[in-house]
This record gives structure tokens, sequence and C-alpha cells, in this order.
DNA sequence: TGTTTGACCACGG
DNA sequence: GCCGTGGCCAAAC
């Protein structure tokens, strides 16, 4: 069974324009998209597989906490490879969160499609 | 088919 | 600045 392109595809496709080194949270993601419920984006991710190359390391909670940490196999990969991307995480935190911050709308644009 | 939960966010007190 | 509540959409039970 093939799956239709849905809005899991278009936070995926955003996930991946995060460039290394930045992080967003759900909320900027699930507004760019205009989903209307940011659970979606974190639904989507959970969704999310090692085959899709998705960073879902990026994406973090509006608090600029490893959320979905728990997700990650093992968990504490996801702290590993912001770190070697050169984010400072402390105490599932990431520092200078505000200033990593990479909103999609600002860096994408409002016109941007994933294909 | 209705209820519950989920990697959440915004708002009010 | 922290805590509690509501809302949002979708999937699992």
């Amino acid at each position: 069974m093939k799956e239709q392109p849905t809005y899991y595809d278009l936070v995926f496709a955003v996930v991946r324009e995060i460039p290394r080194g930045r992080v967003t949270n759900y909320g900027a993601i699930a507004d760019f998209l205009a989903l209307g419920a940011s659970r979606m984006v974190g639904w989507a991710l959970n969704n999310c597989q090692p085959g899709d190359r998705v960073p879902a390391h990026r994406v973090l909670n509006r608090k600029g906490e490893l959320s979905g940490r728990h997700h990650f196999n093992p968990p504490g990969l996801m702290q590993q490879l912001l770190e070697s991307e050169g984010v400072v995480v402390e105490n599932d935190q990431v520092v200078d969160f505000k200033r990593l911050f990479w909103s999609p709308a600002e860096a994408l644009g409002m016109e941007w499609e994933p294909f």
C-alpha cells in the first residue's frame, strides 16, 4: 500500500529543511502549515521512522526542552545529536533556545512548497 | 461509534 | 513567572 501525501509529509519536509545547528518548536511548524493543532506535529513525528531521515531531534517544545527524547532510541540520542551539531543541551534543555530558534515562516516563506 | 490519549500551545489567574 | 484549564486534530481502544 502506497501512502498518499498528507500533512505528515509536510511536517517531515519542513523538519528536513531545518538547518544544522538550529532548532524549532512544534507550534511554529503547526502554524506554518496551518494545521491548527501543534499536537499533530507530534503525532506526525511519532510516525517518523529512521528510514524517513527526518532530524526530529531539532524539533522541541515551546519551552525548548527535549520533550521527545523519550521517544528516541536510545533515549539521550536526541541530546547527543544536538550536541553533535554544536547545540548546547543542558538538563534536557537547549541553551539559548531563543537564539537558535529557526522559524520556517521566516526562512521558507509563506509560498514555500514541499515539492 | 464514542471515549481516551498524545513528542503541544495559548490564555487566564 | 508559575500553575491550571481549554482547545486543537488524529489515531488507537
